[in-house]
DNA sequence: GCCAACGTTGGC
DNA sequence: GCCAACGTTGGC
């Protein structure tokens, strides 16, 4: 399977909150603080009322594995293995639970955009690629007994009638808290249910 | 524990 | 291709 490469790109300016986080940092990074409970994105880790469902986004860089790869793969689900950052993991390990809805994103793409919705088909469970020597997410303090990396499926749900690009989730103001923009280098991030009404909307035209 | 060097993402 | 802004590494 592909890499899923974790990351994406930091806001511009950086949010008063960040700035502070980067200042004061002594026993976390940013992203670290991003994630945390006390963080800005805390609430996605609570727990949640039955049946409730939450909404993400992940990024792949289509030359990698593209909507189109994902569509072609059985079941059309695929294991979304190779998020190689801790925060980017914590939500996808902590936070994702089965039934969830997820943007598909296509990072360093032309335009790029979220294209599709995929939904969570399995939760977290180890990812294998950190054990393998002959991976190129091999990572050798990733050990079965006690993994580092994890993954989960992903399967998908619809294309969006149009992408909405990332100019256009730039230049919606309803979007301007959103993760994708203000936390950086991040392959999974929160989307609030707020955001995900706002970004279906664009799709619709 | 500090921090400079380095590697990476990903928009532009 | 450039480079900002991250995270990681390793010398001390």
């Amino acid at each position: 399977m592909a890499n899923k490469k974790p990351a994406s790109r930091p806001a511009k300016k950086p949010a008063a909150t960040l700035r502070r986080a980067a200042a004061a940092p002594r026993t976390a990074t940013v992203s670290q603080f991003f994630t945390s409970k006390g963080g800005p994105w805390g609430k996605c880790f609570l727990p949640r009322a039955k049946g409730a469902r939450r909404f993400w986004l992940v990024k792949s860089e289509p030359l990698e594995f593209s909507w189109d790869d994902l569509l072609a793969s059985p079941g059309q689900t695929t294991r979304w293995d190779g998020v190689r950052n801790h925060a980017a993991r914590n939500f996808l390990r902590d936070g994702m639970k089965l039934g969830d809805l997820v943007f598909f994103y296509h990072s360093d793409a032309d335009p790029s955009a979220i294209v599709g919705v995929c939904e969570v088909a399995h939760e977290a469970y180890p990812d294998l690629t950190a054990f393998d020597p002959a991976h190129d997410g091999y990572d050798p303090d990733s050990t079965p007994a006690t993994p580092t990396w994890f993954v989960v499926d992903l399967r998908a749900v619809e294309a969006l009638p149009r992408p909405v690009t990332l100019a256009m989730i730039k230049r919606t103001k309803a979007l301007a808290q959103m993760a994708l923009l203000r936390v950086g280098r991040l392959s999974v991030t929160p989307v609030t249910s707020a955001e995900w009404k706002v970004i279906t909307a664009l799709a619709r035209g």
